[in-house]
DNA sequence: TGCTAACATGAATCCTGAATCAGTTTCCAC
DNA sequence: GTGGAAACTGATTCAGGATTCATGTTAGCA
């Protein structure tokens, strides 16, 4: 029953993306179920009755500002990666890239894991989508004989996005840091250049 | 102001312990914010009042359950690898006892992802920990030369926590499977057998 | 048997906050 | 400059659920 659905002027598109940033921003400081409408309408410079304009409810917002930073993450990351030559070499641009994101977006960081209970396919979808693309990268990787073969390649994508991911929240959301610091990234590549790397040199 | 504070006959001792069980279940079933009361104490058969002979509020029955676990399985992982030789056949007895544990409690596996903004504190703690143990025996056996060297041993030791931790959530979770596949673990071995051994013998 | 403290009950209270709605204001095409 | 559609407002409604409380039950001991 979104009143303003597929139109939005400028003004309304306008509206729409403060909701969108103050959702996110009081999301990642409250935590879903704390963040009030009022808070976010309050956030956005809006009455409350505003809110209900752009979104169906609470929970649409939140489904909303993850699959747009989702969207936003993984085009990030396809285009860090784009122009580097080399599975191992694209690895370590793209965590530099990943960390980089979530340093801009340490809310969504918070979001995400509040998100299972909110809505689940939603959480599922976030990590599914990119250990996918993860997924295929690896396996023509391996194919290619670039890195090492793996008994299963899925796991060696979810392994890789765990390294990220706890490493990220323990600077970013531990800490409150602004960055991941450079000994932090350092260790990673080290780690995934020993783990990866095929035994000989490539035939 | 709990009333059966630190006494507790075996009688109380046992409403406790189904409350808390009871919690650890619905919490996980339906995250902290929509498990309620009604549901806990249905759950553990008694009425709503006993909740709070026992417990001050939702929330600290909440930290009970997280801090409970938390020292059930810190216990277990030093347990599963005393009698195990070498730093690497360690790591695969913690990974093969982490994720036996993570399957007999994969309420617990849930209920941490929403831990954060109930109690910052106690989700923070939960991992940190797990690390502080972790990086120590790390250092250790990066100091005996038993695994090669890295530039911050704390940051391997998110790395390898961030690895189980993801490959537990892509199969008790998200498939709401009973164990982690064999193939999975063995993947683990390997990326862990790579990215630890030591370049050359250990002199 | 009767007494007391521990344990248990569940209806009633009370507050929070999502969602609604009856109106008001802004914007722009004509 | 006027009509109407798009935006916006914020007080009000309403349901859900944590916590309380007045009261009942059990178990062990003199």
């Amino acid at each position: 029953m979104r009143a303003v659905a597929a139109s939005l002027t400028a003004r309304g598109e306008r509206t729409r993306s403060r909701l969108l940033e103050a959702g996110e921003e009081v999301f990642g400081l409250r935590g879903y179920h704390d963040a009030s409408i009022a808070d976010i309408t309050n956030g956005a410079g809006v009455a409350q009755g505003t809110f209900y304009l752009y979104f169906d409810s609470k929970r649409d917002l939140m489904r909303a500002v993850v699959a747009e930073r989702g969207h936003e993450l993984r085009a990030n990351l396809a285009h860090a990666t784009a122009a580097v030559v080399g599975r191992i070499p694209k690895e370590e641009a793209g965590f530099a890239a990943f960390f980089g994101w979530m340093a801009r977006h340490r809310a969504l960081c918070r979001i995400l894991r509040n998100a299972e209970y909110v809505d689940g396919e939603l959480y599922r979808d976030w990590y599914r989508q990119l250990a996918d693309g993860y997924t295929h990268a690896l396996r023509t990787a391996i194919d290619d004989g670039e890195i090492a073969q793996v008994e299963d390649v899925e796991t060696l994508a979810y392994a890789l996005m765990g390294i990220g991911d706890f490493v990220a929240m323990r600077w970013l959301i531990f800490e409150d840091r602004r960055t991941v610091p450079p000994r932090a990234v350092a260790t990673i590549s080290q780690l995934v250049d020993r783990a990866l790397r095929t035994p000989s040199p490539a035939g």
